[in-house]
DNA sequence: TCCTGAATTGTTGGACCAACATAACGCAGG
DNA sequence: CCTGCGTTATGTTGGTCCAACAATTCAGGA
C-alpha cells in the first residue's frame, strides 16, 4: 500500500485518477462494449489495489463522462450516455441566458439552413414523409405550449435528419431556450395554420430536393419568426 | 440524517446529485468567481446535511467538469479548466465511437460555411484585411501546436464576423477539441503553407463579397481537413 | 529564520441499508 | 412417493455514512 503511494507520487496523479485510468484500461483491455458489466466496485478494489472508496470516485468520473452507469446488483453498465453527459458539459459551462433572442435564432438559421445540402443529399422519401406527418399535428394543438412542442419536434426532427450527434445534442440541449422562444412568439401571433404551411413548403422542397429552395424558405420561416420577438434576452428559463 | 436520505430517494435523485447541484448553487448563490474558494469539505457536508464522502462525490463530479480544482489546506478553487475538461471528455469517448471527429468537423462545416452570408453582408473592409493578418501568421509557427493555434484563430476569426454571441460561445467552447483535431492533421499533414493558400483564397472570396465562391472554397477547405484524419483518432497521449 | 501545530484534502477500512436475484424450503396436488 | 408452485431465507451489489490516519500547507510563535 505504501509503495502504491509512493508509484502514484511518481505518475503525478492521485489515487483515484490511476485508479480511473486502469478501469479504462480494464473497458480497452477487455474489449467491452456498450451494454457489458464491469466488476463490482469490490473487485475493481481489488483489482486496483484501491479502496472501495477510491474506486467509486473513480468510477463518479467515468460517470460523468457518461460511460458508465451504475445499476445494483449487477455492477456498472457500460453505457452510451454522451448525449447526456454532453447536454450537462454545457449545463455547467454555458450560459444560455446571456444570448438575446436574436442570437439564438440567428444561430437556428445558420444551422437548419446550412444541413439543407444535407438532408437533399442523404435524406430517404419515408424521411421526408414523416416530416409532414409531424408538421400536421400542429395545428391539432390544444395550447399555446403544445403547439410550441409540436412546432419544435418539427425543427428537432429536421435537425436529427443532419445525420450530426454533436448537432442534435446541442439541439436538445437548446430546446428550452428555443421552445420558451416558440411560445413567446405564438403568444403574439397565433396563426398555427401560417406556421404549418411554412413548415409545408420547406417539407415540398426537400421532396424536390431543391437545396435552394429550401433555403430560402427556411430562411424565411425563421426570420419571420425573428419579428415578432421582443429585445429582450432569454432570462430565466424554468 | 436517515429521513433525508430517505427525501432523497423520493426526490428521484440519489444523494451525491442532490449535493451536487446544491453546491453548483451556493457557487451561483454566492456570485464566486474563478480564483475563490469553496467552503471546506466538512463545512459543506453541514450545509447540504451529506456526509463527507458524498460530498467528496459531489465534488468529484464538478471537478470532472473542469470547475473547481482542489487546494490542500484552502478548500476547493474555482477554476477555469474548462479545455482540460472537455478534451478529456472527449479523449474518453473516442475509443467508444470514432464518429465524433467527423461530428464535429461536420458541425464546423455547416457553421462556417452557414456564416458565409452574414459576413458578406455586414463585414467592413478592415475586418476583411485583418484575417489577412492572421491568416499570415500560419507559415510563421514554429511548432505544430502553434500553427493549430494560428489556424484556430482564423477561424475563430471568421466566427466572430458572425457577430453572434451564441455561436461565439459555442466555438471557444469546442475550441479544445477542434484544436486537437487541428493538432493531429499537421502532425499528419504539415503543409502549413497549403493552408494559409486556402485561407487566403476564402479572405479573397470575402473581399470580392462573392458568397458562393466563399461557401465552395470553405466547404471545400473543411473536406479536406477531414481527409487527413485517422479512422481511429486520439491514440493515446501524453 | 526555523519550527511546531493546526487545518484540510487524500485515502483507507469498515459498517449498515435498500433493492433485488437466486437458492432453499415447504406445501398442496397428483 | 413425487412433482410443481409459491414463499421465504440468503447473498450480492450499489449507496451512504463514519472514523481514522497520512500528507500537505500555512499561520504564528520561539
Amino acid at each position: 500500500m505504501r509503495e502504491n503511494a509512493a508509484a502514484r507520487r511518481i505518475s503525478g496523479r492521485s489515487a483515484v485518477d490511476t485508479t480511473a485510468v486502469r478501469i479504462l484500461d480494464l473497458i480497452r483491455a477487455r474489449q467491452l462494449n456498450v451494454g457489458d458489466v464491469l466488476p463490482t466496485e469490490r473487485k475493481l478494489s481489488e483489482l486496483t489495489g484501491a479502496s472501495r472508496n477510491t474506486v467509486r470516485e473513480a468510477l463518479r468520473t467515468i460517470r460523468t463522462y457518461g460511460l458508465i452507469e451504475p445499476k445494483p446488483r449487477v455492477g456498472a453498465v457500460l453505457a452510451d450516455g454522451r448525449s447526456i453527459a454532453i447536454q450537462n458539459f454545457f449545463a455547467a459551462h454555458m450560459d444560455v441566458s446571456r444570448s438575446s433572442f436574436a442570437d439564438i435564432q440567428g444561430y437556428r438559421r445558420i444551422i437548419e439552413v446550412g444541413i439543407g445540402d444535407h438532408i437533399v443529399l442523404h435524406a430517404s422519401n419515408e424521411q421526408i414523409e414523416a416530416l409532414d406527418e409531424i408538421n400536421a399535428r400542429i395545428v391539432t394543438s390544444r395550447s399555446i405550449e403544445e403547439a410550441a412542442e409540436n412546432d419544435f419536434n418539427f425543427h428537432m426532427a429536421l435537425i436529427r435528419l443532419a445525420d450530426n450527434r454533436m448537432l442534435a445534442d446541442m439541439y436538445s440541449f437548446l430546446s428550452p431556450v428555443i421552445l420558451r422562444i416558440m411560445t413567446i412568439g405564438k403568444e403574439r401571433r397565433p396563426v398555427l395554420a401560417d406556421t404549418k404551411a411554412a413548415h409545408g413548403q420547406i417539407v415540398a422542397a426537400l421532396r424536390a430536393r431543391d437545396r435552394l429552395a429550401y433555403a430560402y424558405l427556411m430562411s424565411r420561416h425563421l426570420d419571420f419568426a425573428l419579428r415578432f420577438l421582443p429585445e429582450e434576452p432569454a432570462s430565466d428559463s424554468e
